[in-house]
DNA sequence: AGTATGACAGTCA
DNA sequence: CTGACTGCCATAC
């Protein structure tokens, strides 16, 4: 892979997020140019786990799905760090989704 | 240079 | 509403 580049912006987005807010992949995406890179998204974020500091588990599909709790420990773990933000999470998505939500393109846009 | 893949998104049945 | 298919971008081999 390249230095970082798309994967770093991911890093940085993602730790911007504020305690207790979620975001997707597609809002990543779309803020960092290339909305239809949604998936590099996720891919950025599977190589995070291998990088620190990057809270990957306030960042969940449009759906507020944790499609990638299994890329954490395995199991609950994702699940247990949102609800340590006060997130609630059901059946692997996060409840009142829509309220958390944190868009980067308009949160950081206003800084 | 071409093919395969990915923690997605959007649309259709 | 749920499941399946296609589209798109970037990276790895």
């Amino acid at each position: 892979m390249k230095n970082d580049g798309f994967f770093l912006k991911v890093y940085e987005v993602t730790k911007q997020v504020p305690f207790g807010r979620v975001t997707s992949y597609g809002a990543i995406a779309k803020f960092l140019g290339t909305p239809r890179s949604a998936r590099m998204v996720g891919w950025a974020l599977n190589a995070s786990h291998l990088n620190h500091s990057v809270p990957a588990h306030r960042v969940v599909n449009r759906n507020g799905l944790l499609t990638g709790k299994h890329h954490f420990n395995g199991t609950n773990l994702m699940q247990q760090l949102l609800e340590s933000e006060n997130i609630l999470v059901k059946k692997n998505a996060i409840v009142e989704f829509e309220r958390l939500f944190w868009d980067p393109n308009i949160e950081l846009k206003r800084q």
